[in-house]
RNA sequence: GCCCAGAUGGCGGAAUUGGUAGACGCGCUGGACUCAAAAUCCAGUGGUAGCAAUACUGUGCAGGUUCGAUUCCUGUUCUGGGCACCA
């Protein structure tokens, strides 16, 4: 027989049976059977993307009288590995946001790109000797080939890629903006560095301190005058002390920090890489390496970072974890004179001409509890200090401490550290204070240096127990011997001209006393350091900078995109610089200037891709200040709590930062920040016995001596193990295997919940869901799972029970042998109340972003409607509408027919119109 | 180690502001339709005792506040995310 398709006009069917009031059809294609006038999602979902992409349905405007809406994805990572049933999670709570905003009658914008920088593309390179841009670029389409699927309402015209050239020249651009501002502390904003030379010839430096960062190359010259230096000394200096000084106030700068280096690959790793000191790849040793590296300077907006989160709606412990990594704390500095009578590691004697130990401590108030000092292995006084008799001591711990990486020495619980054999003085009391090294100290907080109270500090504490130092109690009974106590409420004790005083009152006293003495001086201190900006790779966007006579020369504007050069070797550089280094041809330039050879990390294109979207193909600027103005910030971000603080405080800092040179105008990114949790992947194993082929089931496991070995959850039903399918599984590897089964006959799997991931083959493949329930039953699923925010392992097989819904609710539309069957009959009060119950509910939770709710409330009113026989077209026009956000296809399908049929003509010509340009009813 | 989350039936989860715990779905059990299966529909389903009405018990664990706690507080265990070159 011959069926009119939705999508296709006439489709010839075979009747395969007959039953009394149905019939089952197969057609020539497929080999699912369906029945006449079912929902047919495949042939609807195909028919509609396609029609939303041939007439740009989501083409959004930049000129528009009805209101802005802003819903954005934070842009993935393109791996090679595809997408994932996890990846989309954020993406379809954030397009059924984006199509509800859009039927309230915003304008909306709703793009999505691709971070498509990156070390797994160059990993991937060096092993299989793809280019990065080819693996990128076939990576892209399978990413776009997976997106279309799901029926997203992206406006595609506005694509970004960060590797794009056209993309990254302007990423070149607004570094070379912060490479030619500074931070005015008076003004609290970047300013031009030609206004701050400008202030140097007329007053030098004395009103502009060199901020202190920790990674800067001091100039010689600059150092001798004590960092100070008046207008006349500035116009004295050479071209190499000024260029020097000016990098000490660049917003963005070159200067040196420690990395992971690896001889043996002779490459820099990340910390990632490293597992127990050396290279996860080959295993090979791993030490710390000063390098040249660029730096943004951070740390001078830290302030401003902090305020910013009073204005924006982020959950309360995305913020916290920003003030946390920011990590501003308030306390003093105070210096130490050391013993003049320690000798140094040449046998000679300290001289006491005003060596100082210089600590950081925001508990100026438990001075007189001071019981040691502990400053960090690479601390620049450890030389200098240290005595004869702990010299080799000394040596071989620093040797162990270079073999660990920053990420193990916090995680450490082992107590680990060497005396230097050094005293030095306690300015009040007088007393002779021994100076240990510690890797708990760490070089790049504070001054590197502590002052331990261990009856105060709990590290500290454990540290004196460890090595049998003393410990002075100066909070009488809060300290029972066993436990340090932090307190600020405690009397103090055994603490000459403190005792009697609370804590927290005597913490301005000390400061007081010891900016009095000139000893020290009220510090504000800062977690947070300057952010690393240059990477020794290649699949990073090149710097516009050229080397000459040691001094860095930004590119000219016109130049830009300086692209990045073709390579055939992914190798690092002679000295361990990025692939570029071996490159002569192109870092040499005329007049024997050289072109940096390190390249921008993964988060300079995503810090400011979110501006591009509202104008990216603009030639002339990154984005016209008139389309800034007009969609301004993102009105809701939606990413991974795994950004929580790199890609939103450095993107947060780009926006300031373009704020204040008036580029932009606002200077808070993100109104709303919401971060979906992980899917993860539930993981099954098998339990082989050891040494065997025989495989073991959960129940039995504990009689042998067994292996677990990760299978693929494909084939696992629940728990339970396709036995044949696991013996053909990976060619046949396990062909022979035999199996040990519960009582019932079964193999039963173990299971845990881990990272969805290829290594533990648990992933699975939204194009599969979505070939056999089609996308909007997987997008309907995806939240129904549960709250958008939260993270939970993925299971496939509550899927059907949301299939299922959208079934019936088909079947309120339509019936197999009549078709359409909606009436014009009125509703009654009951049906009218169902209706309006779910229209509340339902826009309620969608802006509250309550899904999984929401998709409940939809199953809720269906049933409802259909125990009442409900087909009247005044409750399910609307129904259609409110579900359209949430499974776009079958809602556009059902509206369609019912604005085409001949039922009951409402009026307004809407025929042909999309769902999505309608407003839901008032 | 430090910072941030989370924990509720066999399973995913609901309870929006401290007020009937377990909505909705999966699974399972029984039934209708069918030669049969699928699909669909109906009924039941936290645990224990009971034919039942019902009673007791129950939101990771141990305490606390409250007339009342899944919700607030203290401690604790486990799981997940982050900790600066993965993105």
């Amino acid at each position: 027989m011959e069926l009119k398709s939705a999508t296709q006009g006439t489709v010839r069917l075979a009747l395969s049976r007959e039953h009394k009031g149905y019939r089952e059809y197969r057609t020539e294609n497929t080999e699912f059977r369906i029945l006449s006038m079912e929902y047919n999602f495949r042939d609807i979902e195909k028919k509609w993307q396609k029609w939303w992409r041939d007439n740009g349905v989501y083409k959004v405007s930049n000129d528009s009288s009805k209101p802005k809406y802003y819903a954005l994805d934070m842009f993935p990572y393109p791996s090679g590995a595809g997408l994932h049933v996890g990846h989309p999670l954020g993406y379809i709570a954030s397009d059924i946001y984006a199509r509800f905003k859009r039927l309230k009658g915003f304008n909306v914008l709703h793009p999505m790109g691709y971070d498509a920088f990156g070390l797994p593309a160059e990993q991937y390179a060096i092993e299989h000797g793809i280019h990065p841009a080819v693996s990128t670029e076939n990576n892209i389409n399978n990413f776009r080939k997976q997106l279309d699927n799901i029926g997203f309402s992206f406006d595609w015209s506005r694509e970004v890629r960060t590797s794009d050239p056209k993309f990254y020249k302007w990423t070149q651009w607004i570094f070379l903006q912060l490479f030619d501002c500074w931070y005015d502390r008076k003004r609290q904003k970047a300013e031009g560095i030609s206004e701050l030379i400008a202030i140097f010839e007329k007053e030098g430096n004395k009103n502009h301190p060199v901020p202190d960062a920790k990674f800067e190359i001091r100039n010689p010259d600059l150092e001798i005058l004590g960092g100070n230096f008046s207008a006349d000394q500035w116009k004295a200096f050479g071209a190499k002390t000024k260029h020097d000084i000016l990098m000490e106030y660049r917003l963005a700068y070159c200067g040196h920090g420690e990395v992971n280096w690896c001889e043996a690959l002779g490459t820099v790793l990340a910390n990632d890489e490293v597992i127990n000191g050396v290279s996860e790849r080959g295993g090979y040793p791993v030490i710390k390496k000063k390098l040249r590296q660029w730096y943004l300077r951070i740390t001078e907006y830290a302030d401003r970072l902090l305020e910013g989160l009073l204005a924006v709606d982020f959950s309360e412990s995305m913020k916290e974890m920003q003030t946390n990594w920011i990590g501003k704390s308030e306390g003093a500095e105070i210096s130490f004179k050391l013993q003049a009578a320690s000798r140094k590691t040449d046998g000679s004697k300290l001289t006491a001409d005003g060596s100082e130990l210089v600590v950081y401590t925001t508990r100026p108030d438990t001075i007189f509890g001071v019981d040691f000092m502990v400053i960090a292995p690479e601390h620049d006084l450890v030389e200098e200090i240290t005595t004869v008799e702990q010299r080799s001591a000394v040596e071989e711990y620093i040797t162990y401490v270079k073999s660990r990486s920053e990420r193990e020495r916090m995680a450490e619980k082992k107590i680990s550290g060497v005396f230097t054999g050094a005293y030095c003085i306690h300015p009040f009391s007088g007393k002779e204070i021994p100076i240990w090294i510690s890797e708990y100290v760490l070089i790049g907080y504070g001054t590197g240096a502590i002052m331990a109270v261990p009856c105060g500090d709990e590290r500290d504490h454990k540290f004196a127990k460890h090595f049998g130092l003393e410990i002075t109690n100066i909070i009488g009974s809060h300290y029972d011997g066993e436990e340090a106590n932090p307190t600020k409420d405690a009397v103090l004790e055994n603490s000459d001209f403190l005792n009697g005083m609370v804590m927290k009152d005597a913490i301005s006293v000390v400061v007081n006393k010891v900016e009095e003495l000139g000893i020290g001086e009220r510090r504000v201190n800062y977690k947070m350091r300057d952010a690393a900006f240059s990477r020794q790779r290649y699949w990073g966007e090149p710097f516009p900078i050229i080397w000459k006579d040691g001094m860095a020369y930004p590119l000219d504007e016109k130049e830009l995109p300086l692209e990045l050069p073709h390579v055939e070797s992914y190798k690092p550089g002679p000295e361990g610089e990025g692939p570029l280094a071996n490159l002569p041809e192109w870092y040499h330039i005329q007049d024997g200037g050289v072109r940096e050879t390190n390249t921008m990390p993964g988060y300079a294109g995503s810090s400011w891709y979110f501006l591009r979207y509202m104008d990216p193909h603009n030639e002339k600027e990154f984005c016209d200040r008139k389309y800034s103005d007009y969609w301004g910030q993102v009105d809701l971000y939606i990413g991974g709590t795994e950004h929580a603080v790199g890609h939103l405080l450095y993107s947060r800092m780009w926006t300031k930062f373009l704020f204040d040179l008036d580029l932009i105008g606002h200077d808070e990114p993100y109104k709303r920040l919401v971060n979906q949790g992980m899917i993860q992947g539930s993981s099954r194993f098998v339990y082989r016995a050891h040494g065997t082929n025989l495989f073991v089931t959960l129940g039995s496991k504990d009689k042998y001596q067994t292996d677990e070995l990760h299978v693929d959850v494909n084939f696992v039903d629940g728990v339970e193990l396709d036995t044949e399918a696991f013996k053909k599984w990976r060619n046949g590897e396990h062909a022979n295997a035999e199996f040990i089964l519960e009582e019932d006959g079964k193999y039963i799997c173990g299971s845990e919940v881990e990272k969805m991931s290829k290594r533990y083959f648990n992933v699975v493949n939204p194009d599969d869901i979505v070939a056999r329930y089609g996308a909007d039953t997987y997008r309907m699923y995806e939240m129904f799972l549960g709250p958008v925010e939260m993270s939970k392992p993925w299971d496939t097989k509550g899927i059907e029970g949301v299939h299922r819904f959208l079934k019936k609710f088909w079947r309120l539309f339509a019936d197999e042998e009549k078709g359409l069957i909606v009436t014009d009959e009125s509703a009654t009060n009951e049906e009218l109340k169902t209706l309006h119950k779910t229209i509340k509910k339902i826009e309620e939770d969608t802006e509250r972003f309550s899904f999984n709710t929401g998709v409940s409330a939809f199953m809720i009113a269906t049933n409802e409607l259909t125990d009442l026989k409900c087909h009247k077209r005044s409750i399910l026009e609307p129904l259609v509408i409110l579900l359209a956000p949430y499974a776009p296809h079958i809602a556009e399908e059902l509206y369609q027919q019912l604005r085409a049929s001949k039922v009951s003509p409402v009026g307004g010509d809407l025929q042909g119109a999309s769902v999505v340009d309608t407003l839901y009813p008032a």
